[in-house]
DNA sequence: ATGGTCGTCTCACGA
């Protein structure tokens, strides 16, 4: 089984782009995040001719998450349990013996904004959500764009990034917590290097000049760990024309069906 | 040089 996840910054602009990908990249699962798509706007249609079922939770202009599945999707819940939040962030799913969590988690803006005080809440929050399932689920993945680059190996320019938003101890700290729930960054049981990115600024040439992050995460429980053959980052659509952000990242698991 | 570029409900804001 192939999972990927994917921030696409707008499907409605992106959707060629998630076609195409999907025609070269035939993953079981796909995890969309910042859809900024209503449900009403939602192209069911199109993704259906191309072999997949979908489920959303989205909003105008902002937010929004989806996950796509060749195979059918059951158990479908949104958000964080107790926390009534109009920003659409989480989608979690039953895909045969997977259970599935997509996360948009807070950008945060930067480490002095009321932005950043709800992102460390709303990652606490996760926690006691993430521990639920766990306990629920043995094979558990936990994808998405989470906006914080695990370690410095994860950042392009480390000394420019200390301390600020999506590299800050805090965020850092609060990432530590979801993994001593029993999670593994999957890339790491793999590949040790630094240099592996998954978002880099529009500004600046930042992608042609090699200057990212790795923010988008496939975390895995410890019997998926276990399983987990490959975990990798496809940076090929970040360099198509009037790309995402964000590149895909995929993880391929054997005996999961 | 405190900018730069995207996408959106576009002359403002979030990322």
């Amino acid at each position: 089984m192939q999972i990927a996840s994917w921030n696409v910054n707008s499907l409605k602009v992106r959707l060629p782009q998630v076609l195409d990908w999907l025609r070269e990249n035939p993953v079981d699962a796909l995890a969309l995040q910042e859809t900024k798509l209503k449900d009403e706007n939602f192209p069911v249609e199109a993704l259906r001719d191309a072999g997949y079922a979908a489920v959303f939770a989205g909003q105008s202009a902002y937010n929004g998450v989806a996950v796509l599945s060749r195979s059918p999707i059951t158990a479908v819940r949104t958000g964080l349990p107790g926390f009534d939040d109009p920003q659409q962030r989480v989608l979690a799913c039953t895909i045969g013996p997977l259970r599935l969590i997509n996360l948009y988690v807070p950008n945060g803006q930067s480490v002095d904004s009321d932005k950043y005080v709800y992102k460390l809440d709303w990652l606490a929050r996760l926690r006691d959500y993430l521990q639920a399932e766990l306990a629920e689920h043995p094979h558990l993945a936990v994808v998405g764009d989470f906006n914080i680059a695990p370690d410095d190996r994860d950042v392009h320019d480390p000394a420019a990034w200390a301390g600020q938003v999506l590299c800050s101890e805090p965020e850092r700290k609060a990432l530590q917590v979801l993994l001593d729930l029993g999670l593994t960054d999957s890339l790491r049981l793999h590949e040790s290097a630094g240099g592996i990115y998954s978002w880099w600024d529009y500004r600046m040439m930042a992608f042609r000049r090699k200057r990212g992050l790795r923010i988008d995460l496939v975390l895995v429980s410890a019997a998926l760990a276990t399983l987990c053959e490959e975990s990798r980052i496809d940076a090929t659509p970040r360099g198509w024309e009037r790309p995402s952000d964000h590149a895909p990242v995929i993880a391929r698991f054997r005996n999961l069906s």
